[in-house]
DNA sequence: GAGTTTGAAACT
DNA sequence: CAGTTTCAAACTC
């Protein structure tokens, strides 16, 4: 299936995307057992993409073309350190030396045999970014080198703690948009693919040189990669990544049947003559990655396996005891590479890449999945350098979610340049304003996508008109019914979250201020600060629909700073809290519901859910037959208030008590006659508000017009009241005849009284002399106009 | 703004 | 599950 039209396809852009993947491990921590997915866990909210795919592999080819850009998806788990993994630079030459190889360390073979390409293609990654580290990682150790022809791809090493990885890209020749056509001329070439998945987090960069061992491909293949989701628990173990290569020519008919997926750590290409290949590398049990022929990407962690799961995150801590969800999953398409990374709970976890590397790395995501035989779906993500990725973290949520910043993926289009070289410098992600971040909608497996609309983005430059470079925050799904949130309603840097509570959560609405607050966590950080431009959103504090209130509504009012004191703002006495939003604004004391206390809050979070599963979720459920069925889930228990106060939760939801509410005096029901007489009382007031709202603006209005209207003019006197005549000069010279006629009375010794006589004696007659000429001057503008 | 009332959440 | 305590919002003055 093609998802993505080769217009599209052409516009990814050349640059690579610094990836990282972080995976915890589990066992240090006992709080990220609530935040992590974990393999077999059911309780994880699945993260899912707007269409689920049937198949569970992602494949990164490119069609036939030589010209796609090559793609690089990288992924790396690490055992519980943080890994940094940056792709300093990646070369594309047009050169089609057939091959590639890895070798991972012990581990991980590549049997296929690849030809050596030298130094071009190249793609590094390497935690710390930094060249030198490369060359000795290179020297030092069993370098994992992934050479391929033209096109062709990297693989990477995973699991294996030191290794370095490079990964050479094979030139495909063309850049997206810019000159295409030298590429295609080589049709046999390969297209390159580049998997890195689960490398651990100290991984070396090494720097793929020709003397690398190269397993030769066949050229004219098309190649899917494969990454299964690694099982957060297995810290220690190798992770396993599939990933298929199927290699079409162009000129050859692509098979279009699969080949056979090999599981496991080694990566292997078996015949090098058989046209389609498939490596696999990954562990058996999750994966995360799935296609979305809508491309749209969606991460689900547990429930649903068989999805695709792009999120990067910086996790918080750089606690090496934290849990990793192994969500990570890397497609390059076109010279694109993602990366997802996402950490567990814990202490937030740094992830630095080198300022080299980042420099060069674009923000794109870039996600096939992958039919073999050339059918292609793409999902592009834009994803921004550090200050671009944001983490969020739901309670509830086993998730780190991570808003991305709108980038731009056109910058390759801009780049009429250098189709024999692509570097990945070229495009500078954009960021652009939160407010265009577009968010997947977490979905229900069976549901049909949803998604926001998307919003325009407004980044300056090199922006692809596709829709598709937008943000979009992937998140896991859960079936709240009765919110079903419009999306399109959605503010933007509103996101859409699942809701904590896991389980059967359908939609939530998260505050942007979490992606505020993330922006200004430190934690923050993806990859090396390539300068781009902090993403400066607006933070809209939607609320999740809680109490049945709809999103536009909840996302209408601002939240109410709660005021917490004893609770630490980790307690459902917390609105904040209980809403699934951290404190921001608020005039809580010490208060822990923020990033700084990321460990105490998962754990509260957890507490909260163990003590209540549906702890998180709306109190107010929408009825059946609509709005007017709202009610409360649990029902009120007031027993003073009459559930005619915003003491009681249905009153404050502004629904009726139901038969399930175990209240005592109960005056809020339909026919009730106090409540009838408080409606009454309420629409009164507020149209008493109204009036007043309406009657000060009025007022302020003809207030206005009238200053307006009666300011002096120069132009004629018509329609001027008198007292505009009283300019400055009138008002000196009547100040002037006041003091002679004060003078007057003391040289003539009169007395006080009489002098204050003769003064104001004085005044009245110049007022009336300003009269005078007002009227004068009116009647002459009368008898001018007429 | 301080104090009181209220009922959900938390605890036993 | 019921009773009690804690808590923060709602409310009153």
């Amino acid at each position: 299936m093609d998802v993505v039209s080769p217009e599209l396809n052409s516009l990814l852009p050349d640059e690579i995307m610094d990836t990282e993947a972080i995976e915890d491990v589990p066992q240090s921590q006992p709080d990220e057992t609530a935040v992590q997915s974990e393999p077999s866990d059911d309780t994880s909210v699945p993260m899912e993409t707007d269409t689920p795919l049937a198949s569970e592999n992602l494949s990164l080819c490119s069609d036939a073309t030589s010209t796609e850009p090559t793609q690089a998806l990288t992924t790396s788990a690490t055992t519980g350190n943080p890994i940094a993994v940056s792709i300093s630079t990646a070369t594309i030459t047009t050169d089609s030396v057939t091959g590639t190889i890895v070798s991972t360390s012990g581990l991980q073979k590549l049997t296929a045999p690849f030809t050596i390409s030298p130094a071009n293609h190249q793609i590094i990654l390497n935690k710390v970014a930094s060249s030198q580290a490369t060359e000795a990682a290179k020297s030092a150790g069993t370098p994992q080198v992934i050479k391929q022809e033209g096109q062709k791809l990297l693989v990477t090493a995973i699991g294996k703690s030191g290794q370095p990885i490079v990964l050479q890209l094979p030139h495909t020749g063309s850049k997206p948009g810019a000159s295409q056509t030298s590429g295609d001329t080589k049709p046999q070439t390969p297209q390159f693919k580049v998997v890195t998945l689960g490398a651990r987090s100290e991984l070396k960069p090494v720097v793929g040189s020709a003397g690398n061992q190269v397993t030769t491909l066949q050229p004219q293949q098309l190649k899917t990669v494969q990454i299964a989701k690694k099982t957060p628990t297995s810290s220690a173990a190798p992770i396993k990544f599939i990933i298929t290569k199927t290699v079409n020519s162009k000129g050859l008919s692509s098979p279009t049947s699969v080949p056979p997926v090999i599981a496991g750590r080694v990566l292997t290409q078996t015949s090098p003559v058989m046209p389609p290949r498939t490596i696999t590398l990954s562990e058996p049990h999750n994966t995360s990655i799935q296609s979305i022929a809508g491309k749209k990407i969606a991460i689900s962690p547990l429930k649903t396996p068989s999805k695709v799961t792009v999120v990067s995150v910086a996790s918080p801590t750089s606690n090496a005891s934290q849990k990793s969800v192994a969500l990570p999953v890397n497609v390059a398409l076109g010279q694109q590479i993602l990366t997802v990374q996402q950490s567990t709970s814990g202490s937030p976890v740094k992830l630095a890449t080198s300022q080299t590397t980042t420099q060069n790395i674009k923000p794109v995501q870039s996600l096939a999945v992958g039919g073999v035989g050339g059918s292609q779906f793409k999902t592009i993500i834009p994803l921004a350098t550090q200050p671009n990725v944001q983490q969020i973290q739901v309670p509830g949520s086993k998730f780190h979610y991570v808003r991305l910043v709108t980038a731009t993926t056109a910058s390759s289009i801009g780049q009429a340049s250098g189709p024999s070289t692509s570097s990945i410098q070229t495009a500078k992600p954009m960021v652009v304003n939160t407010g265009a971040v577009r968010m997947s909608v977490p979905i229900v497996p069976a549901q049909p996508m949803k998604q926001v609309a998307p919003k325009p983005l407004t980044s300056a430059a090199q922006i692809v008109t596709t829709t598709q470079t937008q943000q979009r925050l992937i998140m896991p799904a859960t079936p709240l019914p009765q919110i079903q949130p419009n999306f399109t309603n959605l503010r933007p840097g509103t996101v859409l979250a699942p809701a904590p509570g896991g389980g059967n959560v359908g939609y939530a609405v998260v505050p942007a201020q979490y992606v505020t607050q993330l922006q200004q966590s430190p934690f923050v950080t993806l990859a090396g600060s390539s300068g781009f431009p902090a993403s400066t959103g607006v933070q809209t504090q939607a609320r999740l629909p809680l109490n049945g209130l709809s999103t536009a509504e909840a996302t209408s009012r601002p939240r109410k700073p709660c005021n917490c004191t004893k609770s630490q703002c980790l307690k459902l006495y917390c609105d904040c809290f209980a809403n699934g939003e951290f404190c921001n604004n608020c005039n809580c004391n010490n208060c822990f519901n923020n990033l700084e206390h990321e460990t105490e809050r998962l754990k509260a979070i957890k507490t909260c859910l163990d003590r209540n599963p549906e702890a998180f979720k709306p109190k107010i459920g929408k009825g059946k037959e609509g709005e007017s069925d709202r009610r409360h889930s649990k029902g009120c228990n007031c027993k003073r208030s009459g559930c005619l106060k915003n003491y009681c939760e249905c009153y404050e939801a502004k629904i009726m008590c139901s038969s399930i509410c175990k209240c005592i005096g109960c005056k809020n029901f339909e026919e009730s006659p106090e409540r009838k007489t408080l409606m009454h009382l309420a629409d009164a007031a507020e149209v008493r508000v109204q009036q007043q709202t309406a009657a000060k603006t009025k007022l302020s209005s003809q207030i206005s017009d009238l200053l307006m209207r009666t300011t002096p003019v120069n132009s004629s006197g018509g329609g001027r009241l008198p007292y505009t005549f009283v300019t400055k000069e009138v008002l000196e010279a009547t100040c002037e005849c006041l003091v002679e006629q004060a003078k007057k009375a003391e040289q003539t010794f009169q007395s006080q009284a009489e002098a204050e006589r003769m003064i104001l004696e004085e005044f009245g007659h110049c007022l009336m002399r300003i009269i005078s000429s007002a009227g004068k001057a009116k009647a002459d503008s009368a008898s001018i106009s007429c």
